[in-house]
DNA sequence: TTGTAAGCGTTATCAT
DNA sequence: ATGATAACGCTTACAA
């Protein structure tokens, strides 16, 4: 059992100028480094901050400064998805990272429920954050709403089909999404289908117009299923619709490695061999990927590398730079396995 | 290309006040939803703040009401095990729902480096939070050193051995562990091993105390190896080791359920079948647990349910009641799969 | 019920 | 080089 904590009450510049006899504007001038003090100043304050055990009030500072030198990473994700998806973990990292560099602290926020939303939006408008980095917003998410309305400069990761004029870092992932497709296609497989996935969001639908841009001629719809989120139970029951509709089939592109991991699954269960029988690739080069039997050919997602990228156009936003909107599209590769 | 945010001026309650013909104190009031404002001034000034686009700024709102309503989560994590660990983003998730509940916004604060340090040490300095939960702390953490210094009301998730004084939460390790090995012991095994892992921290030497606990007479130091991390990686390489050391090995705790995963395809590699040849059990239940051929026989940890603990004593201490220091620990329960 | 005014802890602009 | 002093935007006695 312990007391409730004894919250000392803090020292304040006042405190330190007195106990240096000095005034407030000279420490102010210590604490933030400037010139123009003379040494014997800046010791005696030195050592009186030591003593009083000052440290800066941040809400004060920014108060009179404007600025907070952080930004928010808001996560608008369901549960499962942002303890499944290692993506967003790495670009959160990668993010960190440069933002680090540059002196700015990254808090990151996860909006989980209706109330979270109503939370977020005040905190955001409440000046705590100097900008965002939005990952995986919805279409007609209510926080891109706020964040146009307090012109709160933005990046997102990804592009919600109804954000206009805000800037975004991604892949192209109707790109990837045809280069992976072609690789099923190179492999002679003749009947190829797809589990598509997340269909409501950027990334989902772009991966399926990849998909068809590959096939051209040969692609039929009756060989596409789309399932909600990407996630492993999905990909199972996908892959097992894929399998009643189809039992032929040959060749299969799922959505996401988690996707790609749950159809393996499904594809043992129904006594098919990976490849021999049918080949299947993934997207996003994630730790399923290497733990599949067989290991997944897939698409490579620089994950860090967008989480940098997001954090690059939010600095030079910051900076008051003009930025491209969709100047930052991270290039992909594809990591060539034993799955097709 | 898009034009550099303009950031147009924020209106303050000044705007509002002269727009509805008031004072800034009744427009306070109005804000903060305060009896005694006559409709009349109610309403003109609902309206005020509508046509300015009125919304607070925290920053003031916390100089003068000296908290933000806000807290801190710390993740003080080597990059891999963030994004591989589903505990952490569980505990999070848990977390959240209880303070967002209260109506405290939870930031999320990742140490990733030297750097890092600094800046989350003035970030809890400066006022930005009321409190902080703080994950997976090393022994001899710096940040702990400024929670103590700073007398920040805090909760631990597990306790490093130097958190003196400081309140914590978490599950049992040892006695989990000591069950989980049990299992082992009950199906039979006779030459009983453990990959232990991360044992710089209390989870980490839990475990193996436990598992110590529960073989008793027969424990044998020559069957445990230790690895650095929770991580698959470690895991395939322990086990390696161990079927070195001891070939005729017939049971396994793995310290984890990613340590246990590793194991597995170590084992495969080697010809050993399980569970025929050999039991293995791991600890989490994380998403690795069923995900393994064959499904893992685990300890269920409640991550959300710990994370919601931890919120709880983060608001007691801040409704100033005196909390038990380790007065939190959530039970597991053991979930018993195939690989035994 | 409402207005006035004194802070909250900084930074920044002046003189000096 | 340093000290006053005016902001920054808000809450909250206290007066009216």
């Amino acid at each position: 059992m312990i007391t409730p904590p004894t919250r000392r009450k803090r020292a304040t510049i006042h405190d330190v100028a007195i106990e240096a006899g000095v005034s407030r504007g000279t420490v102010s001038r210590v604490v933030n480094g400037e010139r123009y003090v003379s040494l014997e100043a800046r010791e005696a304050i030195e050592s009186a901050i030591k003593k009083v055990g000052y440290v800066p009030n941040t809400a004060a500072r920014n108060l009179v400064m404007q600025r907070t030198q952080a930004i928010g990473f808001i996560v608008h994700e369901p549960h499962s998805l942002f303890v499944d998806d290692p993506n967003i973990g790495n670009i959160l990292l990668g993010a960190n990272e440069t933002l680090s560099e540059a002196d700015y602290q990254l808090v990151c926020l996860v909006v989980d429920s209706e109330r979270d939303t109503d939370r977020i939006t005040r905190y955001l408008s409440g000046g705590f954050v100097d900008g965002v980095i939005m990952v995986s917003a919805r279409e007609n998410d209510p926080i891109t709403r706020v964040i146009e309305r307090l012109s709160l400069p933005a990046t997102f990761v990804g592009h919600p089909p109804d954000l206009h004029e805000l800037p975004f870092v991604g892949i192209d992932n109707r790109a990837a999404a045809a280069g992976i497709t072609r690789e099923l296609v190179q492999a002679g497989r003749q009947r190829i289908g797809m589990i598509a996935a997340a269909l409501d969001r950027d990334s989902g639908s772009d991966r399926l117009a990849g998909f068809r841009d590959a096939l051209g001629e040969r692609f039929d719809e009756h060989r596409v299923v789309d399932v909600p989120l990407y996630s492993f139970r999905d990909g199972f029951d996908g892959m097992t619709e894929l399998l009643e509709r189809e039992p032929l089939i040959d060749g299969v592109f799922a959505a996401s490695d988690a996707v790609a991991a749950g159809a393996l699954d499904a594809l043992r269960s129904a006594g098919r061999r990976v490849p021999q029988d049918v080949s299947v690739v993934g997207f996003d080069d994630s730790a399923w990927a290497l733990r599949c039997h067989p290991p997944l050919t897939t698409v490579h997602q620089p994950a860090a590398a967008v989480g940098r990228r997001a954090a690059e156009v939010m600095l030079a936003q910051l900076r008051g730079e003009a930025v491209e909107i969709d100047g930052a599209l991270v290039p992909t590769s594809i990591v060539r396995r034993s799955s097709v």
